[in-house]
DNA sequence: CTATACTGTGAAAGCGTTTACAGAAAGCGC
DNA sequence: GCGCTTTCTGTAAACGCTTTCACAGTATAG
């Protein structure tokens, strides 16, 4: 079923104002003066014809897509949502479209689907998530100068490509210095997250700083993977108790991670936090639900997102990035930590993550 | 800084294959058979220059994008990620790119950005969810048969336009069934979502026609406003509670009002399930974490996604797609109805609606 | 009143593909 | 061998815009 009517062109537009292609474009795009009657003629045409340029012409022959380009692992996990909401938003302040790929393999497809990818034929500049494509694509990229801004992931040291991510270290500082100072903690267990995530490496140093700055030893049985994962942490938790590991603390690598240690912890009888303190990193807005409600580490993910589209726009338009943005991290306070509990248990404090 | 190298084009994969762009074209697209040994010449020459075809060049000499536009009042709620990845995969699998706007006004800005319309001058096919644009709009796209599938949304009854949604009222009336049936329960509240809400009034339906079955006589002040949203629900509840209106059960509209519901029995003291059943709708994360964990009405939001694709895609192709397609919802059973706890209450079951 | 500078507009050359259309070469039946 | 397909390839015309360049007018200065 082809569309009904052929839709109208700029030369129709001109043929109806009188005028030529070229001055319907200078006032469309108003790049040149044009007499204000004239002007006037054209818009009302356009007006009267619906009149909307096609996408595809304009780009090819302006060289510029106005498009901005995404590229994902995957889409999912809890701060996908808003870290997508700030980039939208963001772009949209730009004048930027936004064009998303997911780099995934399909799980319902036998053969991989090859897509024509994502770059400078039809993006303006490019959001890289982590582990969304190889060093060599990003090399590629670099070596032709395109713009391209890393999220959550530092450049490889060859390449020095600006990126966009979180405190982590200074966030997983604080919390631990928390447990460590304000509930006098001393054997503290860090669930950290799968092999070779950059996250969770920051958020280990963190947690070394905090242990040296306090004059605690680290010791290495006191580590555990919990994978940035629910049914992992619980596992790798369960298996110290098993193993009698004595400790008085667990930060859990992430909120998730945190939502296991609990609950091997309340199937092995121990009281949180009276036993053991728990704290975790995100603050997933299942943060609040957890019993006893979690104290954690808030991530700016929407900031993060917005910080990344206007790093890569001034980049598109000819400015240099900041080589590494990191956006600070915020202690969230709640019950796991052994505070006492908030005036208002219910309510809502963190919508935006959603 | 502009782009290194100025990218090679169709002419010099041509001129080093020693053939015409036109036979490149071929090769590339498959479209016209080529003697083997010139298509070899022919790959091997894009290998050397790493040739990609110009998006926008191709886009207007085929007048096919290959693009799907999705169109959102806001990105944000938990379910929109698992929407958004059902569509992404689906879309890819059909060799189509995915163009987002988020149509919402942006918060920051002074001006309303005007920002260049979704439609058919840069898509193949739109996907438009509840409430991202206007009637009039809907109808103009009608008007020139583009092809457009509404996501939770009936057609207007004028246009006729193909829809995807989920089975709220069959949902709605199981789950309030199940709290008649199997715990007879006989007093039950209905949290209804926000004024004019589409998902709501057939979320009502089915409360009212489980009711109706089961001969229990339909009571308005039964009725109150949960608004989708948990501070709403909770404050909603509470004046309930007030004013001593009896009832034995809450439906609340989703899963968020659910949450806000408990929160209001559990500071007047009241006991879930015995006292009072509270029941939910969607099946977020925060089901399994809340206290008791939530028995819940569980929407194949993934699913939603996958198949409008599917009937955008074949609306495109010119095939005729279903009116409207409702997705199958499925009962959920966990704690806050009254049913025994399941074997293992800290696993996760649901990792899809992340 | 002429020389000079603007201002506003149109003609036309791209932008990089796809896709008729046509032509050349090769295969086939007779 | 001669037409007639069939198979492959090249020529060239779109596709619908932006943008450069040139050129009328008209305004400004000397």
């Amino acid at each position: 079923m082809p569309l009904n009517k052929q839709q109208p062109t700029i030369s129709d537009v001109a043929q109806r104002a009188g005028v030529s292609i070229a001055t319907v474009s200078r006032v469309i795009n108003g790049t040149t003066p044009v007499a204000a009657e004239t002007a006037q003629r054209v818009q009302q045409a356009v007006q009267e014809l619906a009149f909307v340029p096609r996408a595809a012409a304009r780009v090819l022959a302006s060289r510029r897509t106005e498009t901005l380009g995404l590229l994902l692992p995957e889409i999912g996990g809890a701060f996908f949502s808003p870290l997508l909401r700030g980039i939208e938003a963001e772009a949209r302040l730009a004048g930027f479209d936004l064009l998303i790929h997911a780099t995934s393999h399909i799980p319902h497809a036998s053969t991989p689907v090859a897509h024509r990818p994502l770059g400078e034929h039809n993006t303006d500049g490019l959001l890289v998530f982590t582990q969304s494509i190889d060093e060599k694509e990003l090399g590629r990229l670099h070596a032709i100068n395109f713009p391209t801004v890393l999220l959550y992931q530092s450049s490889p040291t060859s390449l020095d490509i600006p990126s966009v991510t979180i405190e982590n270290k200074s966030g997983a500082q604080m919390i631990v210095e928390h447990l460590i100072q304000v509930h006098n903690r001393r054997q503290i267990v860090f669930l950290c997250g799968p092999e070779g995530n950059e996250d969770s490496a920051w958020r280990e140093r963190g947690y070394r700083t905090a242990l040296e700055e306090n004059d605690i030893p680290f010791d290495p049985v006191l580590v555990a993977t919990g994978g940035f994962n629910e049914e992992e942490a619980q596992i790798a938790l369960r298996e110290l108790l098993v193993k009698d590991v004595e400790f008085d603390a667990v930060f859990a690598g992430d909120d998730d991670s945190a939502a296991g240690a609990i609950s091997a912890l309340i199937q092995t009888g121990k009281h949180i936090p009276q036993d053991v303190a728990v704290v975790g990193f995100d603050d997933l807005p299942i943060a609040r639900y957890l019993r006893p409600t979690l104290t954690t580490v808030r991530a700016p993910i929407e900031q993060v997102g917005r910080e990344s589209v206007r790093q890569l726009v001034g980049l598109i338009s000819g400015e240099q990035a900041e080589a590494l943005v990191m956006m600070r991290t915020e202690l969230v306070i709640r019950e796991s930590c052994g505070c006492p509990p908030a005036q208002s248990p219910g309510l809502l404090q963190n919508k935006s993550l959603l």
